[in-house]
DNA sequence: CGCCATCATGAAAGTGACATTCATTGGCAT
DNA sequence: ATGCCAATGAATGTCACTTTCATGATGGCG
């Protein structure tokens, strides 16, 4: 899985002609290890205690090539940062988001998906994509 | 309808010992025979033709109070910019965003949301609230 | 292996959309 | 009419990106 995303990127990034260095190498690693749903700035800060020498604009970049490489997705959770998540294969799946912890959970539900198609079908409107999140407090924080 | 939510903003303001204008009236005026989902920039705009001694801010200030008084949603839909939407009582709905010309159009599912809260409960979570967007062509556009 | 056209990096500066400050203005209860 | 306190708007601050630019790496080629 690790190593799947490792070769899609190094596939994109032979194609479009740029270069493998060891900021990106880094930074792939420390993403591919990490929580699902990750802002820059986290990362960035993550990576700082065992590489002071990489910057924030390298991580800000290297993510944004992850997204085009298809190896992860922007988000907005709505705290004003911009997360990256984890993109597998063809999988899609939407989130619970704590408003406590900011913990984010995943699920996936067919039939929400197939009353969507109904929804957009009936107006005419043809879906690209679309976005559910949940918000509320996760089982942990509730007690 | 208008003049329910003028009622409703009055009764709030006067509750928390806030004081009526003229830029808050011609605000609310000017949001409530607008386009359901505006930004703070367009109402601003909008309001600079008939009104230039009206500052942003005030517009910005104003839009807050119009949500704390329940008579106004803030919603983001990725496009930067955060958007307010009419609140009528006790409705909730979602959207349908057209990627290539931002029109909004809103539906309710009855079903969606019932799933939803079987999903938050087999996980233990407690639903504060939730958005669904679905984003892509409006038929429109698909022309 | 060494060259060098390109691409990558990181510090710093720039952007855009809010969000706040502060001197001044203006409601409104008395 | 008067004074207190909230409201206004120009200006400034903030925050999270986003871009610039001088310097440093990379890797195809001879």
């Amino acid at each position: 899985m690790k190593r799947a995303k490792k070769k899609v990127f190094a596939d994109f990034m032979s194609q479009k002609g740029l270069k493998s260095t060891k900021q990106r190498d880094i930074i792939l690693d420390s993403f591919l290890s990490s929580d699902r749903h990750l802002s820059i700035e986290e990362l960035y800060l993550k990576l700082r205690s065992k590489h002071p020498n990489i910057g924030y604009a390298t991580v800000y970049r290297t993510l944004k090539l992850f997204a085009e490489a298809g190896i992860a997705r922007e988000m907005q959770f709505g705290d004003g940062q911009t997360r990256y998540e984890h993109v597998s294969e063809g999988e899609h799946h939407d989130h619970l988001v704590c408003t406590r912890c900011g913990h984010i959970e995943e699920f996936e539900n067919e039939t929400i998906e197939k009353l969507q198609d109904e929804v957009a079908d009936s107006r005419g409107f043809l879906i690209e994509r679309h976005r559910l999140e949940i918000y509320g407090l996760c089982a942990n924080c509730r007690k």
